[in-house]
DNA sequence: GTGGTCTAGACCACT
DNA sequence: GTGGTCTAGACCACT
């Protein structure tokens, strides 16, 4: 699983995390039914403390995208993806709305914005090839 | 001053109350010199309490975005808007970094991104416009 | 707020807490809208550790029983009391179901059952009256 | 022999499985001496892992409830039936207490309660009479 | 080996 | 003073 953490952006890390992993569900990059990693597995990974996706893995759990099975293991919950992707495209529009509102404060009009986000598109794109290059 | 509340977005309404004052200031939005609201007067148009005005003020203060005079009021800083303007355009394409993503991992790709970035430009461009036609 | 922990009952505490909020709650012996004790304050009556408490909050706020406002408290949500009662209802009723296979399986019948039913009654009315004496 | 498992209640299964061959065997549904079917057979019943059978067995062996002959199969222990009675009679009570306890946190009285479980023992002996016809 | 519960304690953000 | 995040680590239950 691929998780991205930017430390010192505020944004604490657990939410980093679950919103990731919400959005790899409901996109399908992580299907219905696959096992995630072990608690301990995934903390090692992400070298943050087991506890935090202790945290993560059961909110995920009470919110549906997750399911757990005790003595098993994690796994992506069945059913209603649909309605998981519905939910996420929403919050994902929301922020688009705010981001265009912060860029009209700074005086960045619509085109500068675009080319921002194709710049970002871009780096993106390379950063994953590389990351695939190495595999 | 216009400044947007999104009360129950999970960002606390003094960040975003912040926020939006350093980039309207970065953006020249407001402009050098110029005076802000009173604290009670601000704290009445966004209905939020006085004292959250009042640290939010004081905080912009340290920031070197805005300056108070004694007796007088809290004025947008002069000099150095470049600076702010540079930092708050780094924040922003931060931002435009972490959407990107999370476009991505949801299966959106640059293309529905930049059809939603126009949609939410030009919905702005309206309210926008309607609340000119107001005042 | 009164809470009873039964330790060495198998059940976790943290179980056994959040289901006589819930219950409470649904109830309406805990109105919609009344302040709760604090996480420390909570911890500190039931003499648990303060992190199981704010785990049990967070986990009814997630559920949409309480509502958490930063930096001032804890709250019983407001609206839909009607659909958790009915809800707590139903886990009692399946309860009561499970109850009666047990006692079958031990040879005790339906009247004996109503019986230690109306003992166990008897025997919380006389502590609840207990309690309000003391007060 | 007759275990019903409530998948999806929070209990796990060994444990309901467990909990109800204790039951049966301190109130004679089993009688002592009786022959248990084997690992294999009540996996296959239950369909669940013959491992989690295998389990059970052995602990409700080290509890005194069951006896495995080397060879031949697992028995319901002989003797002290009595205390083993008394002491489910007494889990049943401290469940029956709590039971109690829950209703009245949701405002379900006593009288409420007693029809709960009469409506219940009714559904069961129901249900029992449906499977005796079928045999 | 997997997840579940609980303690202990630090540091931060918000009102 | 209130809740929010995170680390560290122990012990238990389930497959």
């Amino acid at each position: 699983m691929l998780i991205r953490i930017e430390t010192g952006s505020g944004t604490p890390i657990s939410r980093q995390i679950a919103d990731q992993i919400r959005a790899q569900c409901a996109g399908g990059v992580l299907a219905p039914g696959e096992r995630l990693p072990s608690v301990r597995e995934l903390a090692r990974q992400l070298a943050v403390n087991p506890n935090t996706i202790q945290h993560i893995y059961e909110r995920l759990t009470l919110e549906g995208v997750l399911e757990r099975r005790h003595g098993d293991g994690t796994f992506v919950a069945t059913g209603n993806q649909q309605d998981q992707k519905a939910e996420q495209m929403e919050l994902l529009n929301r922020d688009v709305v705010r981001l265009v509102e912060r860029a009209a404060m700074l005086g960045v009009d619509e085109s500068e914005l675009h080319g921002l986000i194709e710049k970002a598109a871009s780096g993106r794109r390379e950063s994953v090839e590389a990351k695939e290059g190495q595999s």
